[in-house]
Parts: C-alpha cells; structure tokens; sequence
DNA sequence: CTGAAAGCGCTTACAG
DNA sequence: CTGAAAGCGCTTACAG
C-alpha cells in the first residue's frame, strides 16, 4: 500500500521523513538520525528542538526504511502448526506481550502441513520478512521447520522435553512434562489404580528416546511395578480423544486414563459417560494444559498445568538477547508444571 | 538482525541481490526486477537466463527493499484484544490463511486494554510497518481501534452485526448475528419454554441500537409476546458464566438461558448442575460459536455455528482489493450462522 | 557535538 | 526489449 504522498487533511498520514523533521528543527537528518536512536553526543538543546519538531509533525519513523539501512528488522516471526489449540494461541500471545514490550512487531505463518516444500516455503516467506524466528515445535509440522531451518536466521523453538539435555547453544525453550507426567501418574497410581493408561498426543521425536510425557508416565508405572499399557495415539482434538476412547472403554480394566491434553480428556469423558461409565466413579481422567475451560466442566477436570505465555515470553526474550546483544544461548526449561487435582480423577473403583 | 554479508557455507544465507543475479546473467539489475515481477516486456531467453540465475544463486527478494522502494508493503496486521478465544483466534487463522494465498505477510498486535493511549499505539506500531490492518472489533478496544484508526490506512474490520445497514464504503465484515440469536430463541421458546434468559458478552455498541445480538433474542420473545428478562453481562470467558449463572440459577423460572458464546454456556452449565438442575431437564442452555469441544460436552452443546475463519478470509480479501486493485469497498455480511441443536436443550419442564 | 557523502536492495520513470 | 539515473527513508562511517 501507498504510504507515501498522500496527506489527507486528517492528518495521522506517514509521509512526515527525517528531513522534515531536520529542517524544521533547522539541522540535518543526520542528527534527527541521533535523536531518534539515541545516541548521546547530542548537544541537550539540540535534541530538544528534534524533539519538538517530531511531536509538532507527529514524525514516526519508517521501520522499513530503518530495517533496510540498518539491517535489522525488530520483527520476530512465529511459525506454528495452528493458532486454535490452547496451547499454541497462547505461547502467541506470551511472545507478542514480551515482543511488544521491546518495540518487536510479531509475524505469524502457519505451517498447513509437514511437506517439506510447504515448510520450506513457509520458512522463506519468513525469512524475506527480516528478523528472527520462533517455531513452535510440538508437532510434525513445526519439527520439521526446525530441521529444514536455513543456517544463519536467528531462531528459537518451543519444543517437547528433549530426552537428553541438549547441546549448549541450541536454541530451545520447553517446560518439564516429563516430571509432570510422572507426577500426574503417581497421582492416579496413589488413588489405588491397578495401572494408568495414556491417550498420546502424536509424538514429534522420532529417533531420540521417545516423548518425554510418554516417557514420565512409563516411569511412573514401571516403579510402581505396575503393568504398562501400549499408549494410544489419539491426535489434538477432542474428536480424536473422542474415537479413541470409545475403544478404551471397552475395556473394564481401564479405571484410569491421562491423556495428552484437555481437548483429548473432554472427547474422552464424553466417551465414558456415553459408556455409561461414572467419572471418577469408575473410570479417572486427568489432562495436560489446564485450558481456561477446564475448571468448569463435569467433572472438574484434574490437569497439568503449562505455562504456555511463559514459554512464549522465554522464547522472545532468548531471540531478542540473541540478536540485540548477540547473547550466547542456553536451551532452558521454563516454569515446572503443576499438577491440579480436581474432581475426575478419584479412588479407583473397590479400592476402599 | 543482520542479514546482510554473512553467507555461511550453508548457503540459506540472504545475501545475493537482484545486482547479483544480474552480473550472472549478463543483464542489468533493472532487467532482473522485470523478471521478478513478471514484467512482459522481457525477450523470452533473456527472461530464462534471468530465471536460471535466480534459482542458481538461491535469489529471494528482499520485502524490505521492496516495500521502501515501491511504497506498497504487502503485508497486513491483525489487532486484537485475545488470541486465545476461539473466535479470534479462528480470525486470525482465516486471515493468514488467505494472506498466504496471496504471498501476504501477516503481522498480529494485541490490545491490552481499552485505554486510548495503548489503542493509539498499537495503532501506531502496526502502521509503522506498513501494510494493511485488520481490526477484530468484537470488543471494547477493538472498537475503539476502529474510532482512532488514522484516515489513510488501508483498514478492514469484523464488527458486530451492525443495527443499521452500514455506508456504502464502510469496510466491515460480520456474520448476522441477529437472525441467529432470533433463530436460538425461538428454537427454546417451540421447546415450551415460556421465556429465555440472555447471558450477554460485553457490548461494544453504546449507541446505535445496542447489540444485535441481544436484539434479535429481543425480538423473538416479543414476537412470541413473553416476558423479556433483564439480559446479564457475562463477560467473555466460562468463569464469568459461571458467576453470572450462579445467579440465574436462584430464580426457579429460569428454564432457559441462551448464552452470548459457549465459554460462558460451559459456566452456565456448571453453575447449573452445582445448584442441582438438570440440563436439559430442569434448565435449557445454549450457546454462540460452535467451539471445536462443544459437540463433546456433557450434555453436548446447543449452539450456533459461526464461520469465524470465513469472516477472516473474507476480511483479508477486502483489504486485498482494496490496496491492490483499489476496489471499491462493500461492507458485508458472511455466511450466515446456522443453529445446531444437540443436547442442551429440551423441552420446558412440565411442558408435556 | 554536527554535517556531507555513500549506501541498504529494490522500483520508477526516462531514454534509446 | 533493455539500460543508466534517481530515489524510497533511513543509517553508517568519515570529517571536522
């Protein structure tokens, strides 16, 4: 759009540059140049007039023509798979709160598949923009952005609990969930059930160790020395959640179930109360985020709380220390989970 | 952040320029730019030596240089008050949706608050960008965004249904909320109920004839000459549901309540089922949106299906003619909203 | 402390 | 069909 040139009598119109501004205050660009930056060697009276000028004109400067000369955009952008789910929104909203704290403005591309061209395509668009980015990286999509990242872009990914701690330099952000699944399942183990079963969000780490929720809950049961079920891929949604726990209540030796997120314990409570199966009479049910329904539903859901605008904040804060004061990065968990216990999860049935 | 004069052996540096890809090609830069731009008058075989060096060198355009020297930044910016309701958050996904259609750029500001200076300066940030804005205006500071956006800018809103047809040249994109509140209340009221009780989201319309939403739910009742009820504000999120319907559950001839989304429905629910009222025996509710999770509720959730990512597309197309083509402006309605009836709603106590 | 010059990577007329 | 010149609104050394 035409920026330039078309001053409406209302006013709020950019086309005011630095040599209005200049010959205004009667100095050169240049030093408006200073003014605005803020660099000291400017004599206090000088800086005043700039500054009266730029007030008077109402003079913003062009951040396209500062990106270009100084080749620094104050942009971040964040890739992500979806902006619906929880937990994605609100990581956006942790990194546009810190980035606009640092006068950063925040793009956003959404990854609509794991195809590498789409990826790719999607990592270059960003990358003409200027300025850094953030992946989320909680699925195929977002994973792969990080493997298909090109060298040299300043980056920093939310992503699952790696398996081992990363290499000093890697740029990732991530909360602990596998303590947090570990705790969510002693919790349920606790209440006298025989063993927890565990509807999977779709796992991103391939080679490494597994998911690391999947690898907390396992740990749970195996020092409980309790019978580990095969965990069941059960996808984001509460649809997903829905289908696959129609299939688990068929079992009756399922009385404990955690799952992967709220959206897949909401399909999951709709199963068994379809199932004729009470809640947490019969069957418990505990989730992952504590999204801000959670509280409210029936039963109360039992969850694992996430501090999703935390990890969205850590991640602008690393990019920002990285290419503001080329601070070395240091990959760090951000805020523990907490578990919150509410009403669906409860003793297991005959255990008292 | 430096994107110039580091190319890393890796090579997804940027750094090779139209001047660049001109020296390959043995033409000038101006040529190349005739090419990238899909000017016609180019010889064919000047135009694939120009093509070849572009896809040899890894050649991309740089937006920034382009949006200074050409004056029209392809890019849009979303302001918003939330990015973690549903409805806004399924904006934002209509809007990136169609911007990358159309290799747009989208950038995303929040407002913190309805506060005129923090209005003003997100207005000021996301215009220094350049580009196009798109307003959520579903809310206070949104609304408020849309009173103090500059003239000049290239801007396009999702209102709430406007109570009188708007100016030929108003860019405003809604859902007919009217007809769809009528519709859910006169769905309630066939069911026998002999009023329904309105949990309000916030109103942003202080003047002009309050919102339609409320007024088609208004309109329903007269017609059906019942008792119109005091409507509630409830805010936006379950928990303030929750509190207003704590409330209305005191009051025995509440047995139907519509609700202004299916956050504050999912409140309601639990406020009802605390007081001890079945739904949908004792107590109808039904909400706005069609939440991904409200098929999955106990009892699933009668609501109103609203096409949030077609009003997103639908702004985005807007602002795209109008700075590209400098369409004439058509303030219009979306798809219209479409009344789904699941379990929460029954027929009155007592009606048969 | 301040100004004149050159340049960031493109596009826009203007010539030919 | 193609090139040389000027310019978009800034910043970055370089002088003084």
């Amino acid at each position: 759009m035409r920026v330039t040139g078309n001053t409406r009598g209302s006013g709020a119109q950019r086309s005011v540059s630095i040599r209005d501004v200049a010959t205004a205050a009667g100095v050169s660009h240049q030093t408006v140049s200073r003014v605005i930056n803020g660099h000291p060697s400017v004599r206090a009276s000088t800086r005043e007039r700039v500054e009266a000028a730029i007030a008077e004109l109402g003079f913003r400067r062009s951040a396209t023509a500062h990106a270009l000369a100084s080749g620094r955009t104050r942009a971040v952008t964040v890739l992500t798979a979806n902006t619906t789910h929880y937990g994605h929104a609100a990581i956006l909203q942790g990194v546009e709160e810190a980035a606009r704290a640092a006068s950063f403005a925040v793009g956003i591309s959404v990854l609509d598949s794991d195809d590498p061209r789409v990826v790719r395509d999607a990592l270059d668009r960003a990358t003409d923009a200027g300025g850094g980015l953030i992946l989320i990286a909680y699925d195929r999509p977002g994973v792969r952005a990080l493997h298909l990242a090109p060298e040299g872009v300043p980056l920093v990914a939310a992503v699952e609990t790696p398996a081992a701690p990363p290499a000093a330099g890697s740029p990732w952000v991530w909360t602990d969930d596998r303590t947090a699944a570990r705790e969510a399942t002693e919790h349920l183990l606790a209440l006298g059930h025989r063993t927890v079963h565990y509807l999977a969000i779709p796992s991103t780490t391939d080679s490494d160790g597994g998911a690391q929720r999947t690898a907390g809950w396992r740990e749970a049961l195996t020092r409980a020395g309790a019978v580990v079920p095969e965990p069941v891929e059960a996808g984001w949604t509460p649809a997903g959640g829905y289908a696959a726990g129609r299939r688990l209540t068929e079992d009756p030796a399922v009385t404990a179930v955690l799952c992967g997120n709220d959206d897949l314990a909401i399909g999951m409570l709709r199963a068994l109360r379809e199932a004729g199966r009470e809640v947490p009479g019969d069957v418990s049910v505990a989730g992952f985020d504590d999204a801000p329904h959670s509280a409210f539903l029936t039963p109360a859901l039992t969850t694992v709380r996430l501090d999703f605008t935390g990890v969205g904040r850590a991640c602008f804060a690393l990019l920002h220390g990285l290419v503001e004061q080329g601070d070395p990065i240091s990959p760090h968990p951000v805020a523990t989970p907490r578990l919150i216990v509410r009403e669906s999860t409860g003793p297991a049935p005959g255990s008292r």
